[in-house]
DNA sequence: GTCATATCATGACCGCTGGTCATTATGAGG
DNA sequence: CCTCATAATGACCAGCGGTCATGATATGAC
């Protein structure tokens, strides 16, 4: 009963693996079910007693990568510039999503909300729970800085929505392969830098009083 | 051989329209060639005499939508404020997406090098083609805000990786049906206001030099 | 009106997919 | 060694996008 458990779950392993594998080399979308078996050396049918579906599978490696990231994120000590600790962060963000744009393709599929109410309630409150500590990561990062008085204390809401469809552009651009058809060949060391600093300066620029308006009820 | 002809042609809008209202109604990814062939009194076969693929329907959707939506942008005349004419815009873009989020759920699927590699060389060269008059009608704006002073000269370029990236971050939020799991509920008007106040922000104060970021107070 | 011809619409058919489940193989315990 | 619970298997299924031989229809000459 032991070995049969160990065995049981160190195929789990093997097969996340062997799927990730899979998908790096002929796109995730491409790959099936039986490929990913075949190439773990187990047959098709056990693939679905470790998981209800593919889809699970593209939800427990995007999870895993989140995780990880997050994980790396945490290490990062915070010093006296928080803001620049920010930039350290996003640059590592996209530095860590450049050297895993499937994980990233899979992050960005598995996020869409239709996807997630197909998806097992276990595995949709994971998603949750990360969003909610990227979420705390950003304001406490925020905190810091209005308190070191690099910013003004505003609401941090809006600058969130700021920084999160960022966020979310740079993952598409990395998941959609870079710059393809651009006008000219793009170094994405130059996009994330500027990009960056384009974050930077919407957090401290952003939306006080500027002009019209009605929210500021800062404090 | 005139009464083919009309009815042909007639028969190919009404199929992008049955298709559109399908994917309105049940979602482009669950909608299957079938069914908009039945929507619209169609065999299926007749489908493939008018488009080689299922994602040819969905290129020449989202070309449609980009299309218009260009149409539109260009009607809004550039007065002495370039940048505001810029928020204006943004705005009305944002408007436009919320308005149409199947046509930005099939934009982006579109984009993807993936997909336009796939795709027949006429349509990829279409959103190329449009690409460029994005870029141009952006340059355009940027140039005019040098010129009345509202900014200063620099390179358009990095500025335009920001502004594209914001892009595409909203357009996934729209695409993902707005803030689905967010902690509370989001009002998409204020999101768009401030998304909007940050690429401004991010045009005036990013990226100037080197690593020197802060700059740039609003007016 | 009628027939020959060119053109188009049709739906049965194909290969392949994700997913199922009755059957078979295998380790544990007496 | 035998029994039994449990896990692995792959033939099988329904449904998909896409094809193509066949049948229907408009056209133009007479």
């Amino acid at each position: 009963m032991r070995y049969q458990n160990e065995a049981f779950r160190h195929r789990e392993r093997l097969l996340l693996d062997t799927a990730l594998d899979c998908f790096k080399r002929d796109g995730w979308e491409k790959v099936t079910v039986a490929e990913v078996a075949a190439a773990a050396g187990i047959a098709k049918g056990t693939v679905y007693k470790h998981f209800l579906s593919k889809e699970s599978i593209y939800a427990q490696l995007a999870l895993e990568f989140s995780r990880a990231c997050l994980r790396r994120y945490l290490t990062v000590p915070v010093g006296d510039h928080p803001l620049e600790t920010m930039r350290e962060l996003i640059l590592l963000a996209f530095n860590l999503m450049r050297e895993h744009p499937v994980e990233v393709q899979l992050s960005l599929h598995c996020e869409r909300p239709e996807f997630q109410q197909r998806l097992e309630p276990k595995l949709r409150e994971a998603f949750q729970s990360l969003d909610r500590q990227y979420t705390q990561l950003f304001n406490d990062l925020l905190d810091a800085a209005v308190k070191q008085g690099e910013i003004e204390r505003k609401p941090s809401e809006p600058l969130y929505w700021g920084v999160d469809t960022m966020f979310q552009g740079v993952m598409a651009r990395i998941a959609a392969g870079g710059f393809g058809e651009w006008r000219e060949p793009v170094d994405l060391d130059a996009y994330f830098h500027h990009v960056a600093n384009f974050i930077i300066a919407g957090i401290h620029g952003a939306s006080p009083a500027s002009d019209d308006d009605t929210e500021a009820q800062s404090c």
